[in-house]
DNA sequence: GCAAGATTCTCACGATGTGCGAAACACAAT
DNA sequence: ATTGTGTTTCGCACATCGTGAGAATCTTGC
């Protein structure tokens, strides 16, 4: 019944971690869910979840349905809108991608750090070269199979990765996945040493991946550039990807203002 | 500087106001704000803002970027694609609609009441039959100029009509848009009495749209069903076109549960 | 190394959010 | 209509929780 598990009092003003907590229920609930269902769930007493709900509702976060039940408002949708805005390249950065999409024949992706999660900036496909998946701007899932997921899992610290794979899993997408944390933690000290990450069939068959990190003024790796295309194509074709790669990362940390 | 002019306390718990009123803020800053001008922007002390901050990067909804600015994160992102997942039609009802836009040879769209918000619920469009401009499942801007927007806007009553057009305007997008509120709401009698609602090139030169009613079991309007075409293809085929949306209304009202 | 911000800490006050219980309301079933 | 069930609001008294001020500490630029 329960829509979440975590119920562990995280630290923070108290409010604000209801309130917030509310969004996360209703969002995660398809259907929305009703004012009793909220107080059960997040072990308010009716009257608190009232006076939450009817704040949610005057800032347009939350909007009751027919059967009173409580579902997503139109100030979400418009967050939604804004951090997709937030997140997108530079027109500067996409015209590289395009470029690159255009020398490989295939579409290209930009992914940056936001926080400690990664987040794709762009997509450049095409009719003819439509991009992999369900892939769009936004939070990336499933980082570690995926070539540009190695790039940046490679820059962050053992700390930093552990939590990461606590929280994002290892769910196995193809036979190729590699599930083992131990041989991901290898692979990702063979990308730290070339500068250069792969993926062959691991997200999805017949699809395979390589990616470039993309390095700041500082010498940070602050996201990737990579191209998807067929497994078949990128074993005739690697050394030239990789160089497209590299070169459209480097373009594209030109083309970046400051850091 | 500052990026919202609402100041007036909505009457509420006051953390949750507050909360929400800097998911806002932040929301509306291309590159996000730094705590001092967050904490300028809603008149708090450092300290509360800190605070609050705390708790909103707890929860993901927050991150700050190199420069410590703040910036909406992965929770954000995440419940807007719940939202959107919560407004889109049903299979049977997105049926239906890619019947419509075979019939009638041009893409066609399902829009729902949200709140007092229209949220636009499904697009069958096309590589033949593109949509128009940037319409997506989502909540809809600037509904006096939409044939499907009409629709619902009659179903509104007096009051809360006003407040619809109060809160979202009247820009004038072509030389056909009707700004004049007396105007409007003498077409949106016209509406009511035919139950079925045209626009033509009053939200895009060139182009067309017609729009009827998606009415539930109760006989209140829950929704519009609508097609666009071209303005010159519309003059020639407006009763076919009629009758397309008119019967799409009636099978998406028959294809939704309940209601 | 210094200075100017930015961020966290400490603390005491009292407003604010809280739960409880009762009351008002909505709505079905009979 | 009448009862009954469930939902929502109201009123109230308590103390928890959030608050601002200011000091202390940590960053950052120069």
């Amino acid at each position: 019944m329960s829509t979440t598990k975590s119920s562990r009092d995280s630290a923070g003003i108290r409010s604000a971690d209801r309130t917030l907590a509310i969004l996360d229920a209703v969002g995660s609930a398809p259907d929305g869910l009703t004012a009793a269902e909220l107080a059960h769930a997040l072990a308010l007493s009716p009257a608190t979840t009232y006076r939450l709900l009817a704040t949610l509702q005057e800032h347009d976060y939350l909007v009751r349905s027919r059967e009173s039940r409580y579902i997503l408002g139109r100030a979400v949708d418009e967050l939604g809108r804004a951090v997709r805005a937030q997140i997108i390249a530079t027109p500067d950065a996409r015209r590289v991608l395009s470029g690159m999409r255009d020398a490989a024949r295939a579409p290209a992706y930009l992914t940056v750090f936001r926080g400690d999660d990664i987040a794709v900036a762009h997509v450049a496909d095409s009719a003819q070269h439509p991009r992999i998946g369900q892939l769009h701007v936004g939070f990336a899932e499933s980082a570690h199979i995926t070539a540009f997921g190695k790039i940046m899992l490679a820059e962050k610290d053992a700390a930093s990765l552990s939590r990461y794979l606590d929280r994002h899993g290892a769910r196995a997408l193809t036979a190729h996945t590699i599930t083992n944390e131990a041989a991901l933690r290898e692979q990702l000290d063979e990308v730290r040493a070339l500068q250069i990450a792969t993926e062959v069939e691991e997200y999805m068959p017949k699809l395979a991946c390589i990616a470039a990190p993309v390095r700041g003024r500082s010498g940070r790796t602050i996201g990737a550039v990579s191209v998807s295309t067929t497994a078949e194509d990128f074993a005739s074709r690697a050394h030239d990807l990789e160089r497209i790669v590299r070169r459209g990362a480097w373009h594209v940390a030109s083309a970046s203002p400051g850091i």
